[in-house]
DNA sequence: CTGTAAATAGCACGATCGGTCGTTCTATTG
DNA sequence: CAATAGAACGACCGATCGTGCTATTTACAG
């Protein structure tokens, strides 16, 4: 499992390894509504209803604790997202059942701020630092691997030969992001059908 | 002009209204990369060169700094963004002078964080009071006023007579907002050329 | 059962947060 | 010119930030 420097080496207790996992799992749902810049220990702290240096002590700082969030909330994406889409078969019907599963993560609230990750994107202007990397790293993995299934779609023949798989790639994930932040912003279900319909337009017109 | 419950029918000094305005302009770049939450009277009472307690009685409170600064910003959109629109002659060619005109505002870093409205766009979450209200106000009247644009265009015959426009006017956006996120953190030209050609091939798809 | 290290709490630190107060300086006006 | 009020300042408030250091409790290996 994960080891960070402050825990390898050292004998792990059953309670305290409890404790760490619902540390990470509160820190994800805050931070998707404050950003990781407005992750605080002591909220965190006094939302699990620990002391804050009994808090701190899992971490030994608090880039630590940002960093193992962002791991966290890739397990809770990978598992809400990711998951649903290698379930289904490959070629076209794997990138609609992303897309799918992405609009269904949103209407189901898994984070309490909408997507986590998009929380960052507009965060990380100011960023220096270890976490700026890796969050900008985690931008250009998960470009990388939604790119893949666009290819993967086209090489199936179900998307037309000539489609510019970067360039849908960057279209659709515009329309899932905006879709994200309108739908936080407003609460409107109407927003999710038009980032439905969005994806779906992209998607036939790559069709021809 | 601008008043608030601190300096209405208050006596201005011709020296306090520079300074004044000399804020405001710093608080709007200082917000483009911190947010409208880290945006602090310290940090901008220092980069200024003022101090805090100076800088804090031209508004009376955060909360009023920050609704200012919203609208010194939007005063700076008008002028970088929608006047160029404005200029242009009616119609299609009105709506792709905005879309260049946002792409170049991004281009030349107006703003040193990007645009300013995207950065508040993804940490309003959180938020409650009027910061809160006036960043969702700005959002609908930007979303009205684009959607202007778009319907003009149509009306023109420039755009076939059966667009959906509030959908062509989302994924437009969804477009232009993923290239500011992503021209942020990856300052790579491509970028932007990206973002162009997306605009570009959503209007070619619309005027058949 | 006991020894020990992990888990957690308590407490305090320096820095910074938004905000208040009293004072000094000076631009403007009558 | 004198009177007035806005501009700006430094000191300071209580709260909270991230981060240490120590003491206490407790789970588990031998």
């Amino acid at each position: 499992m994960m080891q960070n420097e402050t825990t390898a080496g050292r004998r792990q207790r059953s309670d305290g390894v409890r404790t760490h996992a619902a540390i990470l799992e509160a820190a994800t749902r805050l931070a998707s509504v404050t950003g990781l810049e407005g992750l605080t220990l002591g909220r965190l702290a006094a939302e699990l209803g620990v002391s804050k240096s009994g808090l701190y002590a899992h971490f030994g700082s608090k880039e630590q604790l940002q960093l193992e969030t962002i791991d966290a909330a890739l397990e809770i994406f990978g598992r809400e997202v990711i998951a649903p889409a290698e379930a289904a078969p490959g070629g076209l019907p794997r990138l609609e059942a992303l897309l799918e599963a992405y609009f269904s993560y949103l209407e189901r609230w898994v984070f309490p701020g909408g997507c986590f990750f998009a929380s960052l994107l507009a965060e990380m202007d100011a960023g220096r630092g270890v976490v700026h990397e890796k969050v900008v790293a985690t931008e250009r993995e998960w470009l990388r691997h939604f790119e893949g299934y666009v290819e993967a779609a086209r090489r199936s023949g179900a998307l037309g030969p000539d489609v510019d798989v970067p360039q849908l790639t960057f279209e659709l994930y515009a329309c899932m992001e905006l879709t994200n932040y309108h739908w936080v912003m407003f609460r409107d279900p109407a927003v999710l059908e038009r980032g439905r319909r969005a994806v779906a337009r992209l998607l036939a017109h790559a069709r021809t």
